[in-house]
DNA sequence: ATGGCCGTCTGTGACGGA
């Protein structure tokens, strides 16, 4: 199975960059954030002709996440068949959206949309976009951590339920300073912080959770966003804050984790690159 | 590293992103 996460940075002006990714990829399951728009302008009809069942959380300008599972060759809709117009719309082999949860219990600002689950293949997957928290002292650093402290139990519910779990998404935390290219940087800001890396802890120990990438590869440096200004992606100045964050059952069938850097260039690119995840079927 | 960018909206610049 492989999985993807991707924040798209608007998925209306990114929608050419999403259908190359499931032509070149063919993922199974792929976790969007960032989508930016309205519930009716969510793109279902593009994305089932491309072969893709979706249910998605969409809350207008900003935010937004989705869940795109691939459906089942003969499963793709005839020419003309209504492709479905909400989280229910279902369609693929092993490959179904059972269970859709669209919001995350708790969560300190209810009408923003960053948090969706639904269960594919007999695993919870989670698409999560946590608040960026702007600075220190903004109203929106606590607001932060509070959803960090939501998802973790959210999660803690979801571990004890037994399915396994795969939580991906833009977690707007670096775990480690190797996930920054300069700690000098930060010092001073989000996203590096002992209490945002503390939650992003309580949000693994809560759920038996490992860090796919890091995982899989303990020491390399790699990131998964990059600054638009400044020629910081040519010049190689990045953070790794996209995360897929697997139960430690499913580690054993961790194949490969990786870091698609071709979608960070070219045409109208996002600010952040796609994480590919395989998993042994 | 001081900063350079890109997306949204009913806009003609402000604001959010990280």
């Amino acid at each position: 199975m492989l999985v993807v996460t991707w924040n798209v940075n608007s998925l209306r002006a990114r929608l050419p960059r999403v259908l190359e990714l499931l032509a070149r990829h063919r993922p199974d399951v792929v976790c969007l954030q960032e989508t930016k728009c309205r519930h009716d302008q969510f793109p279902l009809a593009e994305i089932a002709a491309a072969g893709y069942a979706a249910a998605h959380h969409s809350a207008g300008p900003w935010a937004g996440v989705a869940l795109l599972v691939r459906a089942a060759p003969s499963a793709a809709p005839p020419d003309g068949a209504d492709p479905g117009d909400g989280p229910s719309a279902a369609a693929g082999p092993d490959g179904s959206l059972h269970d859709t949860v669209v919001g995350l219990s708790g969560e300190p600002v209810v009408e923003e949309a960053r948090w969706l689950e639904a269960t594919v293949a007999g695993v919870r997957v989670i698409s999560t976009y946590v608040p960026n928290g702007r600075s220190l002292d903004s109203p929106e650093f606590p607001r932060k951590l509070a959803f960090l402290e939501a998802a973790a139990r959210r999660i803690g519910t979801l571990r004890a339920a037994g399915m396994p779990i795969i939580l991906a998404g833009d977690l707007n935390i670096a775990p480690q300073d190797r996930d920054l290219y300069d700690p000098a940087v930060f010092a001073d800001g989000t996203h590096v912080t002992n209490e945002e890396r503390s939650r992003l802890a309580a949000i693994e120990k809560a759920g038996g959770l490992l860090d796919a990438y890091r995982h899989r590869h303990p020491e390399t440096q790699q990131f998964t966003w990059w600054d638009y200004r400044a020629g910081h992606f040519h010049k190689g100045l990045g953070l790794r804050i996209d995360l897929v964050l697997i139960s430690a059952s499913l580690a054993p069938r961790l194949r490969e984790c990786g870091i698609d850097r071709d979608f960070r260039k070219g045409p109208r690119p996002s600010d952040h690159a796609p994480l590919l995840v395989r998993l042994d079927d």
